[in-house]
DNA sequence: ACAATTTTTTAGTTTTGTCTAAAATTTATT
DNA sequence: AATAAATTTTAGACAAAACTAAAAAATTGT
């Protein structure tokens, strides 16, 4: 598998939803930042080596091949970032683009070991679940915080947006993974929420709410 | 800067004997597994980019910007050598090959972190020294068995040949970095030496003696 | 010195992954 | 149902890095 074949398959595995759903080519063109006429021309040769179905017109979706594939790769970004944070001292919104090149490191033996050393982790920085050597990996039950009635309450394991900027945000407003938090009030008008945390009671914007996973421990 | 280029400037590198002396196009070739109308190719471009410098049917030499490019892949390679060995409990006739893909991993804060935290070492595990950020590197004074005269002692700090067997070989003969060795005597019918370790004396090749390097600690 | 050999370069292809422009197909709108 | 708009595919071209075959230059042997 060459890198880029790589790429385009892990672009199809999270534009399908985790779902193994069709994903239309405008799609993969836009999120790899590359022309729908490249996304077909990849597309048909990873169909040759049947790591997606495709039918002319119809989009593409993962060959259970091609989602081993996708799962495998995911596994080794989702280490390197435990890797970059937990032993290298990188903050949570630096890891991505790191661990983009090194999830293409071809060798079996170093993902193994990387794995024991890291005292073989469940979820990433992000909080996301960590595929083991098979592509089984747990899928929590975590919610949005836009999601949920007041009175829930819950330990914030994940983000939607993990891009550098949200993730900075976070940092500023001192909200962290393993954080519990209780949904005290929903502001109709705008959807802020109020919530509270070990430090006191703060109101988020509804853009806020929307991008943070709580796994849930109490729902009132 | 391509993984291509990058894996030329080191080899010419290697191959000036670190000395930024001319290279032929036919040496480059076959070190690098290609044909030499490929490495005019690249030689070309590298030299557009005054990497190195070439004239037509003189050989190419590097020019001191690749000679920097050089030593900082090379501290990538070295410093990955010994994470692995170190942290993930490699071997040290296994790192090589996974050491050729991850020094050409871009992150300047990925590798001043990893120096770090592997408490910045002064030579990976075959005893080859490591350039700091600079491209400053000690160079040890070292020799090769087969040079000395009976009589030397010395730390066994590195090896000429770093290929897998030989290294397993070493392994087997229970002949690691950092033992102490004194030359006992040389047999002049074969050029074979013997030598004496913590565990008794034994008799090495020719062979051997002109691969394992000794740091002088005596010279009687 | 000059012919033979070796080394190096040039010229012309190939493969991978990208692009633009145009054609084909599907989806949306009236 | 017909037309307009959006999406997707095809056709043809290009850059990077490799190759083969042939030409040019340097080196070696007599
Ligand atoms: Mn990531
Ligand atoms: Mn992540
Ligand atoms: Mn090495
Ligand atoms: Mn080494």
């Amino acid at each position: 598998m060459t890198l880029s074949e790589e790429d385009y398959i892990k672009t199809i595995y999270h534009l399908s939803d985790f779902n193994s759903k069709s994903v239309a080519t405008n799609a993969i063109a836009e999120q790899m930042k590359t022309k729908p006429s490249s996304v077909t021309d990849m597309v048909k040769k990873l169909s040759e080596k049947s790591l997606v179905n495709y039918k002319k017109y119809q989009g593409v979706s993962l060959s259970e091949k091609g989602r081993l594939v996708a799962l495998s790769i995911i596994r080794k970004h989702r280490l390197w970032e435990v890797f970059l944070v937990d032993k290298l001292n990188f903050s949570w919104d630096e890891v991505h683009v790191v661990a983009e090149q090194l999830e293409h490191i071809k060798s079996d033996t170093l993902i193994d070991k990387l794995d024991a050393h890291l005292g073989y982790p469940k979820v990433d920085p992000h909080g996301d679940p960590i595929p083991n050597k098979d592509g089984v990996f747990t899928k929590s039950v975590k919610k949005l915080i836009s999601e949920l009635p007041v009175g829930s309450q819950g330990v914030c394991v994940g983000v939607n947006d993990s891009s550098a900027a949200f993730l900075k945000f976070l940092d500023k407003n001192k909200i962290a993974l393993g954080d519990t938090f209780k949904i005290l009030e929903i502001e109709e008008f705008d959807g802020s929420v109020t919530i509270s945390t070990r430090s006191g009671s703060i109101s988020i914007s509804k853009q806020i709410a929307t991008n943070l996973f709580l796994e849930i421990v109490d729902e009132e």
